[in-house]
DNA sequence: GTCAAATATTTTGTATACAAGAATTGTGTT
DNA sequence: AACACAATTCTTGTATACAAAATATTTGAC
């Protein structure tokens, strides 16, 4: 028997919310989910409470647990809080940063042009992906890196639609090497605006994000 | 029967952390404690999750429940995040925030200066307290406002020290009204950087935290 | 037929029971 | 006496049982 059920639950659970299984609103039964992982309903419990910490979950007290995709409104506010919270590790980067490190985003975006030019969005994803990591990492402050990762990953459904967009990835490698080479010669204002803004030009498609976020409460 | 035990043993353990009866790396005895709360295991548990989410207990799989204080280290980095995250709200504040809640900051301002007047810390503390919430308020992102929030509550315990330093609530005085007159004057990087300055000063005074710090772990 | 109150059912929150892993103690060997 | 290993004890994680609240259903009055 494996150890701690309750967190592998809460990842297959999460997985579920992001693919659409469950939509929003939707009520998580305690009994039947319990019944269809093969556990009792504590561990259950516990997953969703973990959930609702992580905000896709929301637990009302006597009532249950519901589904919880953000709004328009809440959308709009996590891309800004993302956008300001990345310009800041920027700044700090752009302090801190190791020649290793700068090392690697110039590899990170070495391949996010190949991926460009093999058509490839998958792949440019994973490498702006770890462009944007190695930035967290790097502002020094494991908090702040911590919140822009589970900003990051709670976004990641609606960022990926994104950049289908015609012209997106073409824009967004041009952005990424104004970033590294503020972050090069420690300019510290510049990296943060220029990452504020590189996060923030996704608000500008918000019409695309509803669709998606649409399609995600059928 | 009362509703919802879990929260409330939650808060009733916070209290007991911070105020120091459970020391850094003490264990938090699941039976003991529910025995002591005239509770089973269950919502005990529960209230430990909770704690481990908001960062004062560490939980081990299969080992159990630990007092986490942050160390040195981290408790830079809380203030540091904290400060970065008070200068992002209060730059959008300073385009969003309305004249009432304005005025509210020139009376919050007003009675920690009686405050002072009256040689009264915890007064001063609790206006400062309205004076900071309404800036998080006012950032116009309830997302934002929240981390400040917490961030604020988190490192409640160490900031209080420091108002005991000679001269300081005089200091935070004059730092509140400068931010006030920049969020009226919607100047956004004079405000951003007075409210960041206004928490990282806190920083400088490591040493006092450090004595706190070790004062809370024996 | 509609609405309301009462009853039945479902569902959450909590308590207890049990199982498996960690810690501890005791014993035997060198 | 020190170490290693085994058995015991504790503690966590999970399952089940029970209680109280919320929801659904039935019944009765108008």
């Amino acid at each position: 028997m494996e150890q701690r059920r309750a967190d592998t639950i809460a990842e297959e659970l999460e997985e579920r919310i992001f693919d659409g299984t469950f939509a929003n609103g939707d009520r998580l039964d305690e009994v039947r989910l319990a019944d269809q992982f093969g556990v009792s309903r504590t561990p259950l419990r516990e997953a969703l409470q973990r959930l609702s910490r992580s905000g896709l979950v929301e637990l009302i007290p006597r009532r249950g647990a519901f589904v919880r995709q953000p709004g328009p409104v809440e959308l709009l506010e996590l891309f800004e809080a993302m956008a300001e919270i990345e310009g800041v590790c920027g700044r700090l980067a752009s302090k801190r940063i190791t020649d290793a490190a700068l090392a690697d985003l110039h590899d990170a975006n070495r391949r996010c042009m190949a991926a460009i030019e093999a058509q490839d969005p998958d792949a440019y994803y994973r490498e702006n992906e770890r462009f944007h990591m190695i930035i967290y990492q790097q502002s020094g402050n494991s908090f702040l890196a911590g919140e822009a990762q589970a900003l990051h990953r709670r976004l990641k459904p609606f960022r990926r639609h994104q950049l289908r967009l015609r012209g997106r990835m073409a824009q967004s490698m041009r952005e990424h090497e104004a970033i590294v080479e503020a972050l090069e010669q420690g300019q510290a204002d510049v990296a943060m605006q220029a990452l504020r803004a590189h996060v923030a030009i996704q608000v500008e498609h918000v019409h695309s994000l509803m669709a998606s976020l649409k399609s995600a409460a059928e």
